[in-house]
RNA sequence: GGCGAGGUAGCUCAGUCGGUAGAGCACACGGCUGAAAACCGUGGUGUCGCCGGUUCGAUUCCGGCCCUCGCCA
C-alpha cells in the first residue's frame, strides 16, 4: 500500500515504472471520472497520473474515432481507446465494452490504477460494469426492420413489437424508431431489448470502483465551451473536417458534434451552432451525472491539482488506508 | 421629411371577423442496454411596442406617439 502513494510519475509521459499498486491484502481499485464536457476531466486525470502509477482509459464514444482530434477534443496525454476506429467504422457500445474490459483488467494485472475518464455515460457504465448487452443485429436485419417501420408506421410497428416482445413494447415509445427497430431485430433473433436485471443503473461494477462526478456550475461550463469552440477554429478544425469528409465516414461517426455544421455553414454560424450544441450536450451529460449510481460529486471549478488531491483522499478512504500515510 | 411594410415567447414567425394567444428552434425536466456528441417523451417560459378612446370585455377596432426595415426626398 505504500507503493500506491509513495511514488509519483513524471508529468510528461515518461516511461512508466511497473510497480505494485496494491498489496495482496488490498483490493484493486478503479477510479472513474465523469462530468460534462469542458468540466476538466482530462486535466484532473492527468493530475492524478502525476500522483499515482496509473493508466488513463477513455470512455468516450467519439474520441474513439481517429482523424478528428481537434473536433473531438482528444487528450494530449496517451490515453487508451482514443483514436482506435477509422471514421468509416461503425462503432458501438458492445464492441467498446469488450475492449475496455480487456484494458482495465490488463492495467490492474500490471498493478496499476486504471483511471476511466469520459463523457459518454453509456460507455462509462459499460467500462465499469458488465452490461451483458444483447447481441448485435444480424446482417441486414436493421435495414429490413427500418423499412418495416417506415412502411407500417410507428403505431403498427410498435403493435407488431407488442406481439413478439410485450415487455419491450411496454418500455419503448412508438415514436422511438431506433428502439422499436432494435427491439424487433432482437425479438426476431430470440433475444430481448429488456434485460432481466437492470445493470445500466445499478451500482454493480466489475471491480471496486471510485466513481467521481465533476461538478462545475453550468455558467462556467458554458463560458469554457465558448472559449474552446473559438480555439478549435484557431487550431484549424475546418481543415481537419474537410480532410475527414474526403474519405468514407460511417453513420455513427457522422454524429460527431459539429461535423455537419462546420462542413456546411459559414464560419461564424458554424461556430455559434457548435457552441450551442455543445452546451446542450453538457446539459445532457449533467443528467447522466444525476442518475449515475454511486457517483460521488466533487466541486471542480478550481485547480485540477486540488481536485486530484481530494480524489486521492477518497481513494484512500475507500481502501481504508490511514490518511497520514499519504505524505 | 413623405410613402409603404412591420413591432406577439430567448430567436424566426403564425393567429385572434373583439372573450388575455401557438408553431418550429432554443430552454427545462424525464427516459434510455451493440447508432449514446445518438434517439424518444413531457413542459409555454408572454406587459401581444407605449399612451389613450370605443366596448361588459381590446393583443385584435380607432387615434396619437416611439422604434425597425425598404423606397422616395
Amino acid at each position: 500500500m505504500r507503493a500506491l502513494f509513495g511514488d509519483t510519475l513524471e508529468a510528461e509521459g515518461g516511461p512508466r515504472r511497473p510497480q505494485a499498486v496494491t498489496g495482496s491484502r488490498e483490493p484493486p481499485l478503479v477510479v472513474a471520472i465523469f462530468g460534462p464536457t469542458a468540466s476538466g476531466k482530462s486535466a484532473v486525470a492527468e493530475a492524478l497520473a502525476d500522483r499515482l502509477p496509473t493508466e488513463i482509459v477513455s470512455a468516450d464514444a467519439m474520441q474513439a474515432y481517429r482523424g478528428l482530434p481537434i473536433l473531438t477534443n482528444q487528450p494530449e496525454r496517451p490515453t487508451r481507446l482514443v483514436g482506435i476506429w477509422p471514421l468509416a467504422h461503425d462503432g458501438s457500445v458492445g464492441e467498446y465494452q469488450a475492449l475496455v474490459h480487456a484494458e482495465v483488467d490488463e492495467i490492474l494485472a500490471a498493478g496499476r490504477v486504471p483511471i476511466v475518464v469520459g463523457g459518454t455515460g453509456l460507455y462509462l457504465r459499460a467500462a465499469l460494469a458488465d452490461l451483458d448487452l444483447p447481441p448485435a443485429p444480424p446482417r441486414g436485419a436493421r435495414e429490413r426492420w427500418e423499412r418495416f417501420y417506415e412502411d407500417a408506421g410507428a403505431e403498427a410497428a410498435h403493435a407488431a413489437l407488442g406481439d413478439r416482445d410485450p415487455a419491450a413494447a411496454a418500455a419503448v415509445h412508438p415514436n422511438d424508431r431506433r428502439r422499436v427497430v432494435r427491439a424487433l431485430e432482437l425479438a426476431e433473433a430470440g433475444s430481448s431489448l429488456r434485460p432481466d436485471q437492470d445493470r445500466l443503473w445499478s451500482v454493480e461494477t466489475r471491480h471496486p470502483t471510485l466513481l467521481v462526478g465533476l461538478d462545475v456550475p453550468a455558467e462556467v461550463v458554458a463560458r469554457r465551451i465558448d472559449e474552446r469552440t473559438n480555439a478549435m477554429f484557431e487550431r484549424g478544425v475546418e481543415e481537419e473536417v474537410r480532410r475527414a469528409l474526403a474519405g468514407p465516414v460511417s453513420s455513427a461517426a457522422r454524429r460527431i458534434l459539429g461535423l455537419t455544421e462546420i462542413a456546411t455553414l459559414p464560419r461564424d454560424e458554424a461556430s455559434a451552432a457548435v457552441a450551442q450544441r455543445t452546451r446542450r450536450y453538457a446539459a445532457y451529460q449533467r443528467k447522466w451525472l444525476r442518475r449515475l449510481p454511486a457517483a460521488v460529486s466533487v466541486r471542480a471549478d478550481r485547480a485540477p491539482d486540488a481536485v486530484a488531491d481530494e480524489i486521492l483522499e477518497m481513494a484512500r478512504a475507500r481502501q481504508r488506508l490511514p490518511a497520514d500515510r499519504a505524505g
